[in-house]
DNA sequence: AGGAACTGCAACAGATATGTCGCAGCTATC
DNA sequence: GATAGCTGCGACATATCTGTTGCAGTTCCT
C-alpha cells in the first residue's frame, strides 16, 4: 500500500518522509526491535513527530519496505536486463544491487506480506532475474541442464553473503566480478 | 555463559529446560519478537514458570543460542572433518548441518555477543570448515589460487539458501549433493 | 501576502511485556 | 519414605512502548 500520490505531498513533507525512513533504516539495521523513540532520536525529533506521518509502527515499516523495494527495482532496471549482453547486464545489475542492498539492508530483509507492494516488486525482480539468466543460458554461459531457479537462489545468496564482511572493503565492481565468477565457475580448479 | 554443570540439574529439570527451548525456537522462528507469554503458551505452561528457569528474556535467548551452537558443532564433528576424505566429510557435514540449521533456524540466525559461548563455538566451526576446505584444496578439488575464506562464505550462503524454499522438498543428502556441486563447479557449462 | 499545509512537542491514556513473591502440590534421589 | 529440589500459577509492581490530542510556530505554494 504505497502512497500512490493519492495526495501529492508538499515538497517539505516529502523530504521529511525520506529523512525519517533513512533514520529508521539506520537504527533498525543494528537493532531490529528498536522503538519509535530511538528512531525519532536518530532523526533528531520527538517521537510524536514521526507518528504524525506514520500512523503506526507497522505503517512505518511497510513504507520502509516499499521504498527500498522500489529502489531495488530501479537498480535492476538501470542494468538494462533485457537489452544489454547477459554478462554485462549481470555485472551491472549486481553492482547496483550491492549498493542498494548495502544501504537498505534492514528494509530489504524484512518478511513481507504476500500482497504488499513490496512483495509484488520483489516478485517482479525475481522474474527479471530469471529472464537474464535465461539469456545467459542461451548464450552458453550457463549449463543448458541447469535449474535456473536454483541458479537464481545461488545468486541471491552470494549477494547476501558479499554484504557481510568488510562491507566497504572493496568497490561494488570488484565484488560483483567475484560474485559472477563464483556463480558461473564455482571454487573448483580452472580448466 | 552456558551452564557449565555448575550445579548438575536434576533429571526432570533438564527435560524441562529442553522443552522450553524447543517451544521458544518454534515460536520465535516465525515471530522473532514474540513475548514470553506466547512462548509459555506454546509450551503449555504459565509465563512465570519459564521465568523460574530463565531469569530474563535475554537469558533465555542466550541459552537458546548456546544450545543450538553446541548441536551445530556436534553436527560438524559427526562428519569426521579431520580424517574422512574431503569430499565425504563435506557431504556428511553438509547433510548434518542442514538438519540442525533447519531445526534451529532462529537460534542460529541470532546476532551473537562476541564473547558468548555461542560465538566461540561458531568461530571454532568456522576454523574447522576452513580446515576441510584446505584439505580439499590439497586434493585438487578446489583451485589452488582460491580464497578459502570466500569459499567458506559461499558455502555458508548456499546452506542458508537451501533452507528457504520447499524445506522438506528433498532429503538432506540430495540437497547436500547440490550444494557441494554448485560450490565446486558453479552454474556454467560442464566440460 | 495570505492561507493551507506542515513541523514540533508536551501531556495524557491505554496496552503490553517483564520480572518478583509466596504458597501449594509433585517427584527425583538418597 | 523423607527431604530437597522441582513445577505451576495467581497476584502484584514496574517499565516501556504505542497512539491521541491540542496548541504554537514555521514553511511552502499560489
Amino acid at each position: 500500500m504505497g502512497e500512490k500520490a493519492a495526495q501529492p505531498l508538499r515538497a517539505d513533507a516529502e523530504r521529511s518522509v525520506r529523512a525519517i525512513l533513512e533514520a529508521a533504516e539506520r537504527v533498525l539495521a543494528d537493532e531490529p526491535g528498536a522503538s519509535m523513540e530511538q528512531i525519532a532520536a536518530a532523526r533528531g525529533v520527538a517521537r510524536t513527530t514521526i507518528h504524525r506521518r506514520f500512523a503506526s509502527r507497522q505503517a512505518l515499516i511497510e513504507a520502509l519496505a516499499t521504498s527500498a523495494a522500489r529502489q531495488l527495482a530501479q537498480a535492476v532496471d538501470d542494468g538494462r536486463p533485457d537489452t544489454a549482453p547477459p554478462l554485462v547486464a549481470m555485472h551491472r545489475i549486481t553492482a547496483n544491487v550491492l549498493q542498494v542492498k548495502g544501504a537498505w539492508a534492514f528494509a530489504l530483509g524484512l518478511p513481507e506480506d504476500p500482497d504488499s507492494e513490496a512483495a509484488v516488486l520483489q516478485q517482479d525482480i525475481g522474474r527479471r532475474c530469471i529472464a537474464v539468466l535465461k539469456r545467459a543460458q542461451d548464450d552458453k554461459l550457463i549449463d543448458e541442464a541447469a535449474d535456473l531457479d536454483w541458479v537464481r537462489r545461488t545468486y541471491y545468496a552470494l549477494i547476501g553473503e558479499s554484504l557481510h564482511g568488510s562491507t566497504e572493503g572493496a568497490d561494488p565492481d570488484t565484488l560483483a566480478a567475484r560474485i559472477i565468477d563464483t556463480l558461473l565457475h564455482g571454487a573448483g580448479p580452472r580448466g
